[in-house]
DNA sequence: GCTAAAACTTAGACTCGTCTAACTTAGGTA
DNA sequence: TACCTAAGTTAGACGAGTCTAAGTTTTAGC
């Protein structure tokens, strides 16, 4: 406890960062809140291809929490992003360009999970909390989590 | 690399996850992004308190990256939900409420930003990506990175 | 103590992601 | 084959968070 106290004592004085600096992080954050909803869409419909063979937005509503002009919205949206290939009332699939978004966010997703499960995170909350943090996670802490998974693996 | 390569491959098969706990994860996200602005800015707010004695407009429109209307009128959102106090052209103090958020908000930041830091994330990264992360840091996996960072400290 | 510049607010527009209500289409079954 | 039900779409509203343009207030320098 005391070592977490000390460290904490220490941060404590706020430093100042530079502003521009800062708006640069908030301005990251911003954009990785554009995107969140693509990922999210391509990630599901990934899963919901390999799993039935096709993504229909009733399952897509029922996993994501929202109705289906909700759905039929955002993957208008999808398609227009090029994401997304689809006929009105058929079933949903990827472009090359969305395969290859969802490929690497199920893997960044894959990584961040098995990160907090490495912690003894519960796999509920590892999963839950992963929902949230990946969308933010930068190719250099994503390495980062690599290299620890990595290490605690080879220790076990 | 094998190891790694390893871990990848067994989660690769899709696993079939139960619909309503996803979607509660999603919901669980929404919720994070609604509260966001709230904690960025009362933390912003009680960081330039600090330095300065109170908090312009016009400082945190730069810090955030934002213009001066949004702060405005974000200001206003934050007021009638209790967190600030303040009177028109005049700084901005913290209520009782939003001192008391802006404190767990920092502390939960400042371990995140640690914890990354740990990992040997290079400062701005770790700063950058932390903004984003923080708020989707469950209780347990805070304390789950807070255990983490005590381990990593005792055995330097 | 006036006045110009800086800070702040108001008004109004836009996008995103959500919703409900009402409509259309597709598909299985009688 | 005709029809009922489930799935999907359209229309329209709403709040959050951003912006620009144009106004008002404060403040600092002369």
């Amino acid at each position: 406890m005391s070592k977490l106290q000390s460290y904490e004592r220490e941060a404590f004085e706020t430093v100042e960062r530079a502003p521009e600096a800062q708006a640069k992080g908030f301005a990251t954050v911003r954009r990785a809140h554009e995107s969140e909803m693509a990922e999210d869409y391509v990630e599901l419909i990934a899963e919901l291809i390999e799993l039935r063979g096709e993504a229909r937005p009733v399952e897509i509503a029922e996993r994501l929490g929202v109705k289906s002009p909700t759905v039929t919205k955002n993957i208008s949206r999808l398609k227009a992003a090029g994401l997304v290939r689809r006929e009105r009332y058929r079933a949903i699939f990827l472009t090359d360009a969305g395969r290859e978004l969802a490929e690497a966010c199920r893997r960044r997703h894959r990584v961040v999970v098995a990160f907090l499960l490495s912690l003894g995170i519960d796999e509920e909350t590892a999963e839950r909390d992963a929902e949230g943090i990946e969308h933010h996670v930068s190719t250099t802490t994503l390495e980062a989590f690599e290299h620890a998974l990595q290490k605690f693996q080879s220790s076990k």
